[in-house]
DNA sequence: CGATCATTCAACTATATGGTTGACTCAGTT
DNA sequence: AACTGAGTCAACCATATAGTTGAATGATCG
């Protein structure tokens, strides 16, 4: 898991937009002026907003005509989780038995 | 849960070096100057850097005579392993429930 | 073909970010 | 009182980010 790989994903987590526009996209796939219409945006700004996303590998594209459709990568948030991992024993009551968890897990 | 809590802690983790001294913090409290000493940047810079970790409440700092004693405040980044539970359910699913999950969504 | 819809691209603007240097403050030392 | 060490602050610079507008692309429809 390299450095500039979760730099890009929490700077693209740390655009409410953007996660608002993860979380739509969780509902299934759809295309970009779907995903665009809760906001008071014009469409080239969502349009940046999912360049960034995309570059994040956060979402997918796939064409379908003249429609771009956008789907969730789960498996990316899943780098976000495993950095987060080591520091869940911090804020996890059971101190040493969650350690201890995560200690085995590394074997 | 606000948005721009979010916004704060993901921006300030979306920087390498700022990862980096949350880890060395994890290791217990330290003054400033032991957390620059890894890297390559005057004090200017670390002292920067520490004021985002502060802001987004990732760390806390502590007078003790004439050094800054820093430590971890991991209760924040409970907030975002809270943002990123509701993801969990879409890479740790067997394929099965994701789908009956997408499936409830939909009607 | 020409019009239209969905979307992107290019250029521009304003503000934020990450870094520097140099002056400053505060606590402890000589 | 003067010196030094730890750290912050202010000003500045270069680049990045989030947004805009307007032209351009590409697929579909009359």
């Amino acid at each position: 898991m390299q450095n500039d790989v979760l730099d890009r994903i929490f700077q693209a987590l740390s655009d409410p937009t953007r996660r608002a526009m993860l979380r739509q996209a969780a509902k299934g796939e759809q295309s970009v002026s779907s995903l665009a219409k809760p906001y008071d945006l014009t469409f080239a700004a969502v349009s940046k907003h999912l360049k960034v996303l995309e570059a994040a590998k956060l979402i997918n594209r796939r064409k379908a005509g003249s429609f771009q459709m956008i789907s969730l990568n789960p498996e990316t948030l899943k780098s976000a989780d495993q950095w987060l991992n080591f520091y869940r024993q911090f804020w996890t009551a059971r101190l040493g038995s969650l350690k201890n968890f995560l200690e085995e897990k590394k074997s």
